[in-house]
DNA sequence: GTGGTCTAGACCACC
DNA sequence: GTGGTCTAGACCACA
């Protein structure tokens, strides 16, 4: 099962988890993934709502449908996905951290120490 | 007037628009602010609109109601909105940056020249 | 000065305040009582406000009006005031009362003790 | 339907109602309840109204939402209501109505007859 | 189907 | 003048 936050529709969660998955390589480029109704399942939410999600992923070019066999990650979906990403990453979400930082008065080295903090954190977990 | 993006709900928007006239101190902290109706107007959006924006921070202790007279900001309206953003900061942007620029192995010095660099486009744009 | 409630309104509270006068007797019957503009600034508020509860209290009966003298106390208002409460007492408070026992299962011993208890506090306080 | 009196808002009223529906047992704990539109043609008013009831309710934490399913009652509805209106009569309903006692000096003994005569009454209606 | 948002316009109590 | 409530009706995203 998964939990999903209030904030952002459902099937815009289960899109980030499948993405995420590509990028932590749980996927890879090409392999067949489970099907809608396989998903809906394990996830606990109604098929439509997945098929929102594969619909919404494929016209990103992220996945693709064989008629009757499946739905495939594309050849080229972990580059894909990280291009997506990045343009995020320095569209969005740069510019709303920097403005945060000024509005904060928070200054790049605590963000530096914070973040080296973290990292440690990460290690130990998967110690 | 006041552009609105599609994304967000406009009372959200409004809100938002508040709390940066509090934290640039457009609005000082227990002064009086400006009726629904004159916000309305305005904002050029329905007065239900700006009542929904009023209600919305008043419950989060950011505005409070005098019966007749109108809406003033809190007597610790400036402190209580960094605080919120503070936390809002710490324990939701920054985690999803850590894990953007891990997925996207983006280093912290990238960033740190990354901030530079806005803080003198700034600069030029104040100029 | 006084603090308000936000349930009621301010002129209300100010009735319920003088009718309080009355029935400890700060305010005997017959007695001339503050002008609408001296109760305004003890109060802290808008001597229109104070107009209303003067007229409301007026067309109730309890207070009466000379003109370009003052306002007065009416010459049965203790037994007025008694009287217009016994009534809403027993029509109003009563029944409530006995609704939330009913539902909450609260029997009448425990209000006959937690009177008791409160009989006591208020002996404290006044010695 | 229902009949609305004037004194308080329809909104709260409705809100009344529901709460009652759980105290009596008519909603159990963690069950789907009626949806806005339902509800808002039941009670012959406007779902808007009915939505300001529902958002009332669910900030309070009694009742939640499940998107684009409907409305259920909190897993802890019942014990949550019935907290809330024990500290509403020990804090507000319990102290006035002493006030109200000691003004009219009427004795507790006198409110006991009259909960018990209450009682009868409620048995005969009931038979 | 569900709730959420927004507009337009009305009426009210209150300060 | 102020805010609060309510109606009517529309449009939208979501499950």
């Amino acid at each position: 099962m998964m939990q999903f936050k209030e904030q952002k529709s459902i099937y815009l969660q289960i899109a980030d988890h499948m993405v995420e998955n590509i990028i932590v390589k749980v996927w890879k480029n090409g392999e067949r993934i489970p099907s809608i109704r396989e998903t809906a399942i394990q996830m606990e939410v109604n098929p439509n709502t997945v098929m929102r999600t594969y619909n919404y992923l494929q016209d990103k070019g992220v996945i693709f449908n064989k008629r009757g066999i499946g739905y495939f990650t594309a050849p080229d979906a972990l580059e894909h996905v990280l291009a997506e990403k990045k343009k995020i990453f320095i569209q969005q979400q740069l510019p709303e951290l920097f403005k945060a930082m000024r509005s904060l008065q928070i200054t790049p080295k605590e963000i530096l120490s914070l973040y080296e903090k973290s990292e440690k954190e990460l290690h130990n977990e998967n110690q």
